[in-house]
DNA sequence: CACTATGATTGACAATTATCAAGATCGCAA
DNA sequence: TTGCGATCTTGATAATTGTCAATCATAGTG
């Protein structure tokens, strides 16, 4: 593995805390390649044999079930997925895909249950990263949960929004089709979820969203950090 | 704490792996208490200052936003809750409430996270339980973007007949009412989506349930291990 | 034994969301 | 630039789901 992504990775919260020689040892095993866009990474039910870690590009996980398919997340540099699949060694709940030329680092799976069984700091690391996701899961399920799809895209504007500086004019940074899925809903009603909105406060070209009247979008969209703060 | 309860927890996978003496440094702060039916033990935001442990009884975990509310899950002895939100030391990202008459451990969560800071082996069982629910909560989340109300519906009957031993006649566990806010659905929706099921091989009468035709019913609902099962 | 409160069901209706079928637009390559 | 393919948008329609109101069933309670 070259040096530049070792030292990236080395620098994850999940492996900073770590001896090195036992983050050596855990690094012999990985290695580093480079996929291009649109390639299947993992599929959902096949056994976890790496920890995968996005050092560029970035990842699509989804799952399909009965010939429907919805995206779940996005990997975007520097971090891990499939954790908990690692962890437990169990099948892979979700299938993962490149949705650009990305570079991924995949480390055994065995060599990180060997080192988490081993290294208590290690584990420690896991433990917070684990619970971070979880909570981050709920709070999507809470907002599939208890929001309309209009809310959902209002509030996911809003998250963008702080996302990349907080300025009224910002851009969306994936294609609508992927939004939708990730919003759960199908392209046609993004598209009408959108000029749902303009009424609130927003208009959309293209790719390019702007919030003309923060307070009333906002009044609309009700965001609550215990749904909408990612660090929270 | 009496000393039955003490037993009943330290048979948790989370502690049985922990040293004697940091396990008796762990329920020292730690108290049982008897709660009556519908008491609301915690409240979504508040800060987590007691990690759970359902001796008796059950607990609802919900999720209040804009006047809206739903169930995310039932705990049943003998498990914890809020894990999550202990170890980060973040805010309640649920609140729960008791179903029924229960009996609670509240072990004070910064005692947690003293002794997860330095026991390896209570860190480790940690990670374990919380791979655990990260893999639950996605499986959720796959079943509400991937399947209909009926379709949840007869799936999670499928479920709840495999845990009540897999006859053909069998009960539901918790109030329709409950039932329809797990699934996603309104109660009126899920009475008929009872009905809608009946062509389809159930029978429904009051809380007893009937698979009269278990091949037509399973080809309909479509269960997969990757959204139904508890274990994988 | 009524009486009451609560939950469950049903029907009518409204809102939301999905589906299907055209077009429109955009990015990219010849 | 032109043309192609993919995405995005729009309209018409259907399916699904939610809301409201009324009724029914049931379990406690006095």
């Amino acid at each position: 593995m070259p040096d530049s992504a070792f030292k990236e990775i080395r620098h994850l919260a999940l492996f900073s805390q770590m001896a090195d020689d036992t983050f050596s040892a855990l690094m012999r095993g990985a290695y580093v390649q480079n996929f291009p866009a649109q390639i299947e990474l993992i599929t959902e039910g096949d056994p976890s044999d790496f920890l995968h870690v996005v050092l560029s590009g970035s990842v699509d996980l989804f799952s399909s079930w009965n010939g429907r398919e919805t995206s779940l997340a996005t990997v975007r540099p520097i971090s891990t997925f499939i954790l908990a699949a690692t962890i437990k060694d169990a099948p892979y709940l979700m299938s993962a895909r490149t949705l650009e030329k990305s570079r991924i680092a995949l480390i055994p799976s065995q060599d990180v249950r060997a080192v988490f069984d081993i290294d208590g700091s290690f584990a420690r690391a896991i433990v917070t990263e684990l619970a971070q996701c979880y909570r981050s899961v709920i709070k999507a399920q809470k907002e599939l949960k208890l929001r309309t799809s209009l809310e959902r895209l209002a509030n996911y504007l809003l998250r963008q929004q702080r996302r990349t500086g907080g300025t009224a004019a910002f851009s969306l940074d994936y294609e609508k089709r992927r939004l939708a899925s990730v919003l759960g809903m199908t392209p046609e009603n993004l598209s009408r979820a959108f000029k749902g909105l303009e009424p609130f406060g927003l208009q959309i070209e293209g790719t390019r969203v702007t919030i003309t009247d923060q307070a009333e979008f906002e009044r609309f969209a009700k965001p609550n950090p215990l749904i909408d703060d990612a660090s929270a």
